[in-house]
DNA sequence: CGATTCATGTAACTTGTTACATGATTAG
DNA sequence: CTAATCATGTAACAAGTTACATGAATCG
């Protein structure tokens, strides 16, 4: 039974502490959506799958709002340290940007002038939301929430700068 | 009639000259593969889309290798500029990397140093081969393809000297 | 003449999104 | 009291990958 890439990211979220499916979902919208993002239709039963392979172990919903918790398990753990420090990685990219940039040249200067700015509008407005959440990373005691988060910071400012240089290109 | 994603960028590629389904492969893999990859169970199907739509036509096939050339239609000229200069654009990240970091502060240093390494390593290789093919890249006539070849370039120079500041940092 | 490239396609599968259904609790 | 948030789930759909099948042409 081999891992899927999205049980293996559910099972890291468990490995910091138990959560419930809401819980998942919520701090990957918080603090991975910008390079991995999960909805509900596949957080629920990949719970319910990792719970099935003994990675995690539910508790029974209680409480005055009735949750689900998952733990992980000894060999959960296992499962995300092996994981963690095998070498192989996947790396997606889906810009429709730098699509629309492919093909406009063939358009006209103005209309690759379009895309560029708006390529740059939505690396500011990603800019704006991480900067929102960065006190809330800073604080964080471990290292990785922190660093990730800088590096979506970083990433944008990139992107900006890229896109301001080929803006000036443009203009000649 | 809504036009997928990937329904226009292979109107896109028919935009800059007739090709073929097996043309538009080649094309994507040496040139859009790091922000926009796809694949001949994709290409296929959607080029009959695109033909029943009125988007493209096929020609019959024919040369020594009968190949089905398709030519993009007026109708289809429009939707790819109505396309361009619309500002919606997607983009969508998937790097299994930051999200091991994101994990690895609770394991230990060695292992958090483990996977900034391997992800420098991704990042280099993916540079060496985009180094390869910039010189085809840069006599294209058209300012596009070799603009997000740059970009290409300059990201994963950005990503590793990321890397190297991280690892900078773990060694404190 | 054998390996590689050209060339087209489909079937089965995996993955992921969206929309819907349901209902309790809490904040204003 | 009512809107927002907490909370869990599924069904239908859309998107995308992989593996397979087939065969001609070209290169060394």
């Amino acid at each position: 039974m081999e891992l899927s890439a999205t049980g293996r990211a559910i099972l890291g979220m468990l490995s910091i502490e138990p959560k419930s499916g809401y819980d998942i979902k919520t701090l990957a919208d918080k603090s991975a959506r910008f390079f991995w993002a999960a909805s509900y239709g596949q957080i629920y039963p990949e719970l319910k799958r990792l719970a099935a392979a003994g990675l995690a172990e539910a508790s029974e919903p209680k409480g005055e709002r009735k949750r689900t918790v998952y733990r992980i398990t000894p060999s959960g753990k296992k499962a995300v340290r092996d994981w963690i420090v095998a070498t192989e990685m996947t790396h997606e990219l889906r810009d429709e940007g730098l699509l629309k940039l492919f093909f406009a040249g063939a358009l006209g200067r103005d209309e690759a002038e379009a895309v560029v700015r708006a390529k740059r509008a939505a690396h500011q407005a990603a800019l704006d939301e991480l900067r929102d959440i960065e006190p809330f990373a800073a604080q964080a005691e471990r290292f990785g929430p922190h660093a990730v988060l800088r590096y979506g910071l970083e990433f944008n400012e990139f992107a900006i700068r890229w896109c301001d240089h080929i803006l000036n290109e443009l203009e000649n």
